[in-house]
DNA sequence: TATGAATGAGGATTCATTCAT
DNA sequence: GATGAATGAATCCTCATTCAT
């Protein structure tokens, strides 16, 4: 499942062949069909399996108990250094959970309900937030939205694809990454 | 093309067979051939026209004679509109460009080579900006990524996949968009 | 015709295309259709025409009136000079002759026919050299399968492929080579 | 592979289809490419088994010690008995070999190399017996061209197209076609 | 006569999947 | 459990030929 994983994150699903994982695994293309049904059926064990351990990470960030926004702030540095630190350690995964990848529709779904568990996990955070009073009363879903984009956007950048020619971010800490992310989350490109 | 484009978006690059394209576009499977020289071609040749147009519009939306911040505001939200309104006369196209295809390798170096171009072009106005000390001086390879993970995800959203429920993203306008949008650009989840 | 019997010679007929011979010719695809019925006729047609030409080479060449075998020796050797001449003079078409090539059935049986009447007029040839007593009694057929297969291979050799490095063959004119061939024919490996 | 040869030599090399080969061979198209790389592969393959076989013959043929020219004669005789034998036995690759087929560069280049290769057999046994003042000191390169052009006229008149009518080539043995052809190469028409 | 766009049958090759051993 | 040879449907692409203009 490793070497499947790699494969579809480097070349993509339909590029890699079975016969290329069995060559990397050392074994035939017999036994692949041993252990999985079809290529299909890998693909999905990747993604659920890998989505386990990612709803883990993000729901264990939000054991929290919010006061001030000093307090949030904080929160969301934890969180965010957690799910950075996840993706340096699942490079692979997170390639295919960030960017997608060409399959048949069921995996494709099983990708998009991991970034949907995501994103309502932040989602249900702002809404407490607001009602704390910690947040300005603004549409949840939309802030979600935002910070979901922002934290994708930028682990992509981190991980596989510094847009930009020298851009700094490559050479980042996870810890220091979720600080900056934090700031622009919270106050912008004004904020101090 | 058209027709391409469509399925390419719809179903990815595999999946779209050449018999698919043609009886769609009402043609038999030479013609095809009499006007691409392959499925590569007709991919890469899609790429590079849409490139062309996306450029011209951020490349347009930068003629500001900036001042005050609330002038960097204006600008900021006129060129979200201009490409959000892009984007939604040209969703398949925005669908290749910011979720990728599985293709042949020269294509997606064709993809990538669009989005460096918007990113530096963001990346060039923030360091404006900056020297006229309309923004705090940081990191600006580090903010333009901000800015286009903020864009690439609202987008994202916006045109194909509302990832929490009842997301009210969908019907806003291309103009609100770029409003809220370039609110949080500015001021973060706490800004007025 | 030229261009095809060319393109047929240097790259066998299936590899090449029609639109290979209309590019050179510098007319369009449908104009070889009004002159060409299919790619088979144009071929048979080639062949066709060289067969006229090189039998009548063949032909004039036994206007003799044999005596001695001096005579002999020299009607040989003026029929051969003329063979080789034509052959240097019509190098892709004797190609197709001497090799074939690859084609529909009638366009070989043509080369066929054409290779036939040459040996028969070889053949009859001898028979009347017999009757003179010119000869010794041996196997007409087989004598003239003989002569034919020196001619094929020395000519084939000289035109196109010498096997061997550095043969002095291809640097031979017509006359020398016919000189020698006709020595080889009469005397053997062991003549004067 | 033998199919593949019997094919390719009655058929030619485009005329024959992998769809033909492997029905025949009573397997599917996928276990053709188990075996074999490309319709290009096999044909290779086939020309260089032949080549090693062929040479073993002409090679073997050579194992004398000539003395008079008596000697030579036999010797000569024993390797055209061979070479016919083999020939015989080996229809179709000798097609192949004599006739050529429009194929891949690489294929023609394999046969090219080993029609040089026998010739240049020829050749050196011609120089050796040159320098054992058994023949006549003549332009050994053109002697052997001589030889392998008789050889292969009426290798072919015997096994594929005796070219005039009722031709008596057709009904001999091996070894006095041998006999008959060595006849030819020492004394020529002239000869006893 | 000439054009060149259009056709579509045909053919090589790939690759997920099966199955006897 | 493991192997790897065998399968054949699927797909891209070629090219001789046609035909409206």
């Amino acid at each position: 499942m490793q070497i499947a994983l790699q494969q579809f994150a480097k070349y993509g699903y339909h590029r890699t062949k079975i016969s290329d994982i069995v060559r990397e695994a050392g074994v035939s293309q017999g036994t692949f069909y041993w252990y999985f049904k079809s290529k299909e059926a890998i693909a999905l064990e990747i993604i659920k399996k890998g989505q386990e351990q990612l709803l883990k990470v993000v729901l264990q960030g939000y054991r929290q108990s919010a006061g001030s926004v000093q307090d949030a702030v904080k929160a969301s540095e934890k969180l965010f250094e957690d799910l950075f630190t996840f993706a340096e350690q699942n490079k692979y995964l997170m390639k295919l959970i960030l960017k997608g990848i060409e399959t048949e529709d069921s995996v494709q779904e099983a990708i998009l309900e991991t970034r949907i568990n995501i994103e309502e996990a932040f989602q249900k955070n702002i809404k407490r937030a607001i009602e704390l009073n910690m947040l300005p009363a603004k549409d949840p879903a939309l802030q979600s939205a935002f910070l979901m984009s922002l934290v994708e956007g930028i682990m992509a950048r981190w991980l596989f694809e510094p847009l930009v020619k020298d851009s700094t971010i490559k050479k980042k800490t996870a810890k220091e990454l979720a600080a900056e992310t934090v700031r622009f989350e919270f106050f912008g490109l004004l904020g101090i």
